[in-house]
DNA sequence: TTGCTGACCGACG
DNA sequence: CCGTCGGCCAGCA
């Protein structure tokens, strides 16, 4: 029987939600597969998050994958991207250095879900 | 159904 | 510094 349905702002589905945190990386900025786990409560599950990223290209909605990274600053998924320098290409353009597939300063443009949110 | 993999992370030796 | 292991959970043969 239908009862009440929770689609509000925030979703409970971890991929879901997922997605509407990445949406939520400010222009210019990047995160962590780990910060979004552990801002789900999935600390351990950052293997998830990247899953969900895997699986982004399924939504409507653009996800802007591109800004997220691994806790190390690098580009991890960048392999996963059409063309694959895509990743890159687009965080240049929002104003972050990359080089050798590694953020500089990436803690200057971390950002993290657990604060701002 | 089981078993393995995966855009990860942290701990251990 | 390097290799290895456990944990997290979804998808697929």
């Amino acid at each position: 029987m239908a009862k009440t349905i929770k689609l509000s702002e925030e979703n409970k589905d971890f991929f879901d939600h997922v997605y509407q945190v990445v949406r939520l990386i400010p222009h210019g900025r990047v995160t962590s597969y780990g910060a979004i786990a552990n801002y789900l409560g999935r600390k351990g599950g950052a293997r998830m998050v990247g899953w969900a990223m895997n699986a982004s290209h399924t939504q409507t909605e653009q996800v802007p994958a591109h800004r997220v990274v691994n806790r190390l600053g690098l580009l991890s998924g960048k392999a996963h991207f059409s063309p694959p320098d895509m990743m890159e290409k687009q965080l240049i353009a929002e104003g972050i250095v990359v080089i050798d597939d590694q953020i500089h300063d990436f803690k200057n443009h971390f950002w993290n879900p657990l604060v701002e949110l």
